[in-house]
DNA sequence: ATCTGCTCCTGGCGGC
DNA sequence: TGCCGCCAGGAGCAGA
């Protein structure tokens, strides 16, 4: 649930604190959070300590630290069976610190000393040669978020790799065009300068299943998640099981275009927040669950038209819609068929 | 190849 | 009141 907007408040949180920070320590609580983690890539612990963190950088719902060159640690080849264990795993190339939040993942900072109610997994100790020391605490309930060393490699466009601020472009340097191995797969988000609209309506255009499941696929546009994805489908009156297929150009194109209001709302906002899960750095909630018009609405009356918001089943989840705005596709037979 | 649905995990809370 | 079971769902991957 942590969707784009969410991210950012985090990413934005974290980011004067952690550019340029020295990473003093590192404590893993529940090596669970470390599942998308590659023991090839080293120790994790080992991977950080010493190491600076260059910058906060986001794509859809990934975060990433690039750090700095530092040591290499050398990798923990314990349990190679045939000894294989390639040294050149850990020390080939530029590295990122990588988090994902997951359904209940946060990310707080804190003074150090300060105790942690929710479940902390991981806390790295890190010092800033301006703001000084602090504690950043990984706390997942679910534990479905992670954090990971992972090997930076080159953007498919070019492009910078994700969003990082405005100034801490200046701290990536030859890093900015980088993205980590286990998010090169990841679409850009619509939020970002490189998204490529027109390779992204063709694409949607493509796919043989329902809109709603075409914008939660981040491979296809990153960022959307349940509540943004049945907000922006309430914005531009589109049912959730249209064929994402048969969704004429025009319509797809008002369709990014609610998504991208909807998400800028929520940013400016702080994100949505419906209890003490969701929260920014500082452990405070954003406000967008007042600005919600459909998801979590059910039996309240549509904004639009009063029809009460229903609630139905979608892929082991709910989708919210007003039944009367947000008609199902209906095949029609072809009038001017060629 | 593309699409669907299962799985990971735990705390909170609704309902009986 | 107390407890059971449902619910929240991002993303990767197995299987169709």
């Amino acid at each position: 649930m942590p969707e784009l907007p969410e991210v950012e408040v985090v990413r934005a949180g974290l980011e004067p604190a952690v550019s340029g920070a020295l990473i003093t320590g590192v404590e893993v609580f529940d090596t669970r959070s470390l599942k998308r983690h590659s023991p090839l890539e080293g120790r994790f612990e080992s991977l950080l300590e010493g190491r600076r963190m260059l910058a906060a950088v986001r794509r859809g719902k990934f975060l990433w630290f690039p750090l700095s060159a530092g040591a290499a640690a050398a990798p923990t080849g314990e349990g190679g069976a045939g000894g294989a264990a390639p040294a050149t795993a850990a020390a080939s190339g530029p590295q990122a610190l990588v988090a994902h939040l997951g359904m209940s993942g946060q990310v707080l900072l804190r003074t150090p000393g300060t105790g942690e109610e929710g479940l902390l997994r991981i806390r790295l100790q890190i010092e800033h040669p301006e703001h000084g020391e602090f504690w950043v605490n990984f706390v997942d309930q679910r534990i479905f978020g992670s954090m990971a060393v992972d090997r930076l490699v080159p953007t498919a466009d070019g492009a910078a790799g994700g969003y990082s601020g405005f100034d801490s472009g200046r701290m990536l340097g030859d890093t900015l065009a980088l993205v980590p191995g286990q998010v090169a797969h990841i679409a850009r988000d619509p939020l970002d300068p490189a998204f490529d609209e027109a390779t992204f309506l063709a694409a949607l255009g493509r796919k043989r299943t329902g809109i709603k499941r075409a914008l939660l696929d981040q491979t296809l546009v990153s960022g959307i998640g349940n509540i943004y994805a049945d907000e922006s489908l309430w914005a531009a009156r589109v049912h959730y099981e249209h064929p994402a297929d048969r969704l004429p150009r025009a319509r797809a194109r008002e369709l990014l275009a609610e998504v991208r209001v909807v998400l800028e709302k929520a940013l400016a906002e702080g994100g949505t927040s419906f209890d003490a899960q969701y929260v920014n750095v500082n452990g405070a909630s954003g406000y967008f669950s007042h600005s919600l018009n459909a998801y979590g609405q059910q039996g309240k009356p549509c904004p639009r038209c009063g029809t009460p918001i229903v609630r139905e089943a979608f892929m082991n989840r709910s989708s919210h819609l007003c039944p009367r705005c947000q008609r199902p596709f209906r095949a029609r037979v072809a009038r001017v068929a060629a």
